[in-house]
DNA sequence: GGCAAACTTGCACGCAGTGCACGTTCGCGC
DNA sequence: GCGCGAACGTGCACTGCGTGCAAGTTTGCC
């Protein structure tokens, strides 16, 4: 929904490119390794000249996790769609449903999980998870009317609902050894959400 | 507390190199900018080779947020440090009070806001906070003695915590605006830690 | 005193990343 | 259609990053 306007054919491939770039980065990276791809391999794959590639990302990181936008874009997009009535938290939890049940999510970041121990790449993963909380906390200011200047609820809840995700998946991915109750990615960002909804010390100690 | 260990001179001098890197990274950045700062300047300036620079940090980057990490030590040196029958949250609440009124943090923070438009800088400070969460959470589940792989609660308490700790700072340093009240950042992290302690949808609408 | 491990440093090399200039393609008004 | 200006792709050249390797030097330890 951010942009959804049917642009002229040089808007249209300049999009195309990036997405040729951003594919073949993810793809190469997490097939050989970041350290054994060069730029020119991620051009040559989305067939431009390796100086083109810089004309869209300022590093092989960067391309690497492009693909998190769309997180973004499904994250805004579901929320917005929410009727307008709705508490906020509950849009969120909607969205955030949206968000794990996309079957390209859950591609990306398997994709995603062989490159957690490089560092640069974590970074700017984490970088994109910045990026997604901005623009969910602007639809939040959006939704409510509120004054982000004065107001810190719309940074906050869209800082827990990107932080439920993050702590989901990663618990989800085995981070801390493997859940004996190995519950669904879905099962796991309700819990996590509801934390955040019931508030912390509602959450001692019990098993979320 | 993380290692006090009163360790021989090899390791002495380690820990001073590294913090001469990291000091003269952080100061030369934050005065020229990141781009116009080599490594070979920021090795003169600690009086070491270029060479051995790589040796304690990979890129640049690196070695400007490594300061976050007594950031880290701080947090969870005030988080043990308080009673263990304390409710977790009340500890956690504290631990970010240790932080905010720590001297150097503000200072280095001061210096790190010159530096919030390089993308790989921001995403580097993001992955700090990543740091700083996973230390927390190590703390969280020995005070609990829960399982962190069954239950995520340690998980979602720290990075609730640090998610506080970086949105009240983001508020204060004025990212939406300049907020008319002018608050303390001792009371903004209050007031974003209480979102979290109460649950979201209690502060939803309201002036936090 | 002497040995082994750890650290620093210089060297060499491949690649990242950027400014610049040129050719090409697209959008747009006439 | 026509042409013009702007935006884009590409090649070239250059600086600086980041790393493997092989020395030389310092430290810990017996």
């Amino acid at each position: 929904m951010a942009e959804q306007a049917p642009q002229g054919r040089r808007e249209r491939k300049k999009a195309a490119t990036r997405a040729a770039l951003a594919s073949a980065a993810l793809r190469l990276c997490s097939e050989h390794g970041v350290d054994q791809v060069t730029v020119e391999q991620i051009a040559d794959a989305a067939d431009v000249a390796p100086r083109t590639f810089f004309n869209y990302f300022t590093s092989k990181e960067e391309a690497v996790v492009a693909g998190n936008a769309v997180t973004a874009e499904i994250l805004v997009d579901a929320f917005t769609g929410r009727p307008a009535d709705e508490p906020v938290t509950e849009s969120l939890r909607h969205a955030l449903h949206a968000v794990v049940t996309d079957p390209g999510y859950l591609d990306r970041f398997m994709r995603l999980r062989a490159l957690r121990t490089h560092p640069a790449v974590v970074a700017h993963h984490m970088a994109a998870y910045g990026a997604q909380e901005r623009e969910l906390a602007a639809a939040v200011v959006a939704r409510t009317g509120t004054d982000p200047a004065s107001d810190m609820f719309p940074t906050l809840a869209a800082a827990a609902t990107v932080t439920a995700l993050r702590v989901a998946v990663q618990h989800w991915l085995g981070d801390h050894g493997t859940d004996p109750r190995e519950p669904e990615l879905t099962q796991l960002v309700d819990e996590a959400m509801a934390v955040f909804e019931a508030g912390l010390p509602a959450a001692t100690g019990v098993p979320v």
